[in-house]
DNA sequence: CGTGAAAATGCAACCGATTACATTTTGCAA
DNA sequence: TTGCAAAATGTAATCGGTTGCATTTTCACG
């Protein structure tokens, strides 16, 4: 399918009589070989557009420098903002990246994994699908030794590194916040609390209101996927309460803003009847009416954070196995849907 | 630091008894292998945890196996979707993907494209950036033989496969629309008109206005880039117009829903004073109020076209140099943001 | 001018699969 | 049983870098 051969080192070299060994160190900028050399090799590859194969090099070098992501989903500005401050880090670091994400199924994120691993890269950073349960198709990284950096959704009490954000207090201040603003009855809207994210900022809620003297209501708690139908269906049940919340705190924008337009649509004023407060600071909901309170989730700096770190691992710099969690600041944006007061 | 030793066909050769080409054969599923011996070898490959090596394979048949995207976004809906229709047909045909993006920099765009290209992928499938003037950085793949797909974001009179929507009749049919609604004064906000998305949007939008009898107003046309700072600053302008537009047709859902929010809050009506329709169909639409009256841009069926279409390419089943252009459907889909009657 | 260590370069095996071509085995007809 | 084409398997070169070790060159110093 080429239409010109490519050139390759024994060309650079037969065309300089100089050997392969030579023209390898040269391209790679080692020091053994002197600068006229180098400078004549480095010449003239440019000039005859010399591409060095990748293949040949991962090959005899048993590194395929390059990194696995998976994620659960790509359309949302947390995960695509991850991914830029991943992509930021690794390629500085002369690492290449594949992106694979599981549209929230477990078995495509074992598929993924699989890939990956069948790709040999050197490390995974992942983020773990809504319904899964194990982490057994990481195993093989393990056995391995590639090293795995989960962020975001991750598992507990495994003995892996992970980059979150202190999800147990950010459902705290969320709640208080909501209190704050006088709230006495506040709706949690949440998924599976299976997944670390949900469960803990479900007890910081809990704790919340603990501490402010008011009754945990297990009928308050809804959880669902994060799919539009199902915050639709969760708007819903909280209309057809008999005592009606004056707050909800739940835990993705999006569902949030779905949320809103179902009870708007029923005459529900927001702040007035419900105070809401979202989760991640989506650009939907600086959008929507009124803006949304929430959560800010830096994925940027998460992302940067996972790869530096695995990098670091890789080189030898540091072992990740030392660390086990990182954990990065996250704040509470307050915006128009929650404030009562004021 | 791999912990075990990886297992090659060397392995499973000598393990059976056989030689290393009936076993790359038989791997292959070679029929040429007989059906004993290909069992025999599939069975030792699984027990002994074998996994093929790709850079072996790749260095061998001169070929990556993988596709390069260059894309100007992730996070919009219509990006990730075409991304996904892309993944679903490259997947089953046996390619990676490598995933880039430029945002919307051209200096990004043509560094990425360099990459890609020493990464020696088989093929490319990219939307141009913002400010891409030439097409200079895809030139190497021309020069070697890689197919290059073009869509959305096009160049226009090249000599390139491309994927597209009419984005003249959908511009033609939003305009027609509004017309229909009774907008006598349709402004109309869009990006760069050395895109070719755009500018043919902008004639649609000038040949339904003459065919209504409807002057072609200049003042009305406002071109900015797409970023939030820019639609709140076109949304001022229109404002400020000594004759204010009845109707507006913006070209991307997420400037449509700045531009509503933003003469909103001056107490502007929509759609009564003014009409809106946007364009994409990204999720924010059904979000914002009223929802937004918007052209469906069907990024799944665009992805997996074009995907489909290079990879039969690949395998010589059918050679893009001889197709120039692939036209999608797209569809209005109304909803309240443009509905002065009913 | 001779010497020896340091600097520079070369030799050749190696990474793991693919494949053209050669060789052996099989199975069936004569 | 022989013969022979088809089926099955084997041999070995090849893809393009990398790197341990060997060899040659350079140059400062006695």
């Amino acid at each position: 399918m080429l239409n010109g051969k490519e050139v390759t080192i024994y060309d650079l070299a037969s065309k300089l009589n100089i050997s392969v060994a030579t023209v390898s160190r040269a391209l790679k900028n080692d020091a053994v070989v002197s600068t006229t050399t180098r400078k004549k090799i480095a010449d003239l590859a440019e000039e005859m557009g010399y591409r060095s194969n990748h293949f040949a090099r991962n090959l005899r070098q048993q590194k395929t420098h390059t990194i696995g992501i998976i994620v659960h989903e790509l359309n949302s500005t947390f995960i695509t903002s991850v991914l830029a401050g991943i992509e930021k880090v690794t390629t500085e670091a002369g690492y290449d990246l594949m992106i694979t994400h599981s549209a929230e199924s477990r078995i495509k994120e074992a598929a993924n994994a699989n890939n990956l691993f069948h790709k040999r890269v050197d490390g995974i950073i992942a983020s773990l699908a809504f319904d899964t349960i194990d982490l057994d198709h990481f195993k093989p990284f393990a056995d391995k030794g590639v090293p795995v950096m989960f962020f975001d959704r991750v598992e507990e009490g495994e003995d892996n590194t992970v980059v979150i954000i202190d999800n147990y207090k950010s459902g705290y201040d969320a709640t208080t916040h909501l209190l704050e603003q006088g709230c006495k009855r506040i709706a949690h809207i949440t998924s599976s609390l299976n997944r670390n994210v949900y469960s803990q900022r479900y007890k910081g809620y809990q704790d919340a209101l603990l501490h402010n003297g008011i009754e945990f209501e297990k009928s308050l708690v809804l959880v669902s996927d994060l799919s539009e139908s199902a915050a639709i269906e969760s708007a819903n049940q909280v209309l057809k309460m008999n005592l009606m919340p004056d707050g909800a705190f739940i835990t993705s924008d999006f569902v949030a803003a779905v949320f809103m337009r179902t009870v708007k649509e029923q005459g529900v004023r927001i702040p007035e009847d419900i105070a809401v407060v979202g989760f991640n600071n989506d650009a939907i909901g600086k959008l929507i009416e009124p803006a949304l309170t929430t959560i800010n989730y830096p994925g940027n700096r998460i992302g940067e954070i996972a790869a530096r770190n695995l990098i670091n691992h890789l080189n030898g710099t540091n072992n990740i196995n030392h660390t086990n969690t990182i954990i990065v600041r996250s704040d509470l944006i307050i915006r128009q849907s929650s404030l009562k007061k004021a």
